[in-house]
DNA sequence: GATGAATGAGGATTCATTCAT
DNA sequence: AATGAATGAATCCTCATTCAT
């Protein structure tokens, strides 16, 4: 219903509704409205983010690495869409209703992309003169435009199939090689 | 007063009084609540845009079309925090107060992408085996990312500094180049 | 309302009706509930102890004095039957909603009572053994509870014809003379 | 839990959290959250002032049983700073929850103190020419009102060493004796 | 054009009470 | 007898919007 509506546009009774229990019922199970989101990042959210981790784990190489997570990360967004709304707009909010649930994904996501890029220039599959923290942005940025758009499409198509496209702009970039 | 508190967060008692004037007078400006925000995209931020292809319009190779792009999306969302924020909020939502706006807005950068791709190709700077659709959301995301995190960090620091690096990132990618 | 039904008995949608404006209307005057029976203290019971001062001041003996306050108290309170219970009810909680004015009114009688027991000891009419803390008390009892059984009494009686019978006792105390 | 918090305040909840017992236990002994305050006033309180009556009972002469009255109901009321408080608020309210208990109670006192004028009148030691009414509400507030000041005091201090020299006030009144 | 007092619908939250277990 | 999860009516308060002045 977050998703769907936005979390101001949704009433605690219409959550109530569709949950099919009381008003009143919500109150034994969460603080408070806000308290509802804070829960859904605390396990929802999180328990992907570790997939994640699994995911990366088990790859080989600094770029298989790189390549499992992101498409793992786009099957996952695939498959529960309101999850995927509710971490952009989450994300990219200023007054943040889960602020600490989205600092400790974020905090988490990042360590997965370090180890990727550590792990790859030892192997020597990706470069040794980089400042590992733009790249973090540079990669989520652009996992998260993907998805951004995919949400706001009006025509369905499937987003693991920008998976591996976009892992090759990552690693080669947009320059010709004579550059 | 959007950036600061967020939209549902601020009301138009607050905005009237930062505004000096009568709760009653925005509606003369004004057709509601939504409206104020409408206007802010429709005017300051277009304003802003055109000032990107303004900046394109100038530059002569497709890589410096592309460096000046995003040099000149970092100094205009580093001088106006505010704006940067409204942007990054209303383009991550789904309930979107200013859909059409943000939709205008989004294509017309978009297009300066299209344009900086296609005559990067033609001078033979930019690969020429690109699906220009991912291309677009690869810059768009990397650079909205490094605002993101600009906004959310605890520290001041120079954002514009980060478009040199970023750039080269974009065109050469993370990969080492005897991949 | 307060009086009629208890202040958390009364709704601010029946205050609003009864005063003939919308619910809204009664947070432009008043900060929240509490804030009316607040401002009920500060302003119209206040202002009844103001003219039990100015009674006090005219008279010339303590005991006239007395006489005049009591006499005084009785008359305003049988006249404003409401006042009457929110003044018992408001000093006879241990929560007080209205603390400090209770308070300040409360210094506000004491006081009188001083001046009346110093005046009448000075002019040979009053007692020189006795704890002015104490006969406070003693006097401020006696009335309270005058009113107090009036207030419940399923009769309607005279209220201020109990002034002098009240003082006498006050004065000459219940012993006989030959004690 | 009703004394120090006011009844409004406590919730059934609490209470039963303080008993030791589930919410719907409270419901086996009790028909609603006001027959606990009720049941209170029916034992707890009426018991104490079967000890009034009892202490009247064994004294001699009437002013014997005025000072034994009024320092065993001093003794009881700071024995018990909670029973206290609850009849202090009790009796001075309109939406009385225990109107029948409290107009039983106000009884008995009244009834005390009838016996004691009729065998001090007879003896000699009070004076014929009262109104027994009023001499009622005048030592019953007395008495009353030294008590709320000791609950609402914020120093600790012995209230029953108020008994004589209140006692004192009752009989011999503020007048000077050649009044 | 500007004002700002008044509106009242709407929403989060509480809590006495019930009842299946 | 005891439990405590579930209920949903009730209530305080907010705030976008209107309109008489």
């Amino acid at each position: 219903m977050f998703a769907r509506q936005g979390f101001y546009q949704s009433t605690v009774a219409q959550i109530a509704r569709e949950a099919g229990v009381a008003d009143g019922t919500i109150y034994l199970y969460f603080k408070n409205k806000d308290d509802i989101l804070v829960n859904f990042f605390d396990y929802k959210t999180k328990q992907v983010f570790e997939r994640f981790r699994a995911e990366v784990n088990q790859a080989d190489s600094g770029l298989d690495k790189l390549r499992k997570l992101i498409r793992r990360h786009l099957i996952e967004f695939q498959r529960d869409r309101d999850m995927a709304i509710l971490y952009q707009v989450g994300t990219h909010q200023i007054d943040r209703l889960a602020e600490d649930q989205i600092r400790e994904m974020s905090k988490m996501y990042q360590d997965l992309i370090s180890e990727i890029v550590e792990a790859g220039q030892q192997e020597g599959s990706i470069r040794k003169d980089l400042y590992v923290g733009l790249v973090k942005r540079f990669i989520l940025g652009g996992v998260d435009e993907v998805i951004n758009t995919w949400l706001h499409s009006e025509r369905e198509y499937d987003l693991v199939s920008m998976a591996d496209p976009l892992v090759e702009l990552f690693v080669r970039g947009i320059g010709s090689s004579g550059d």
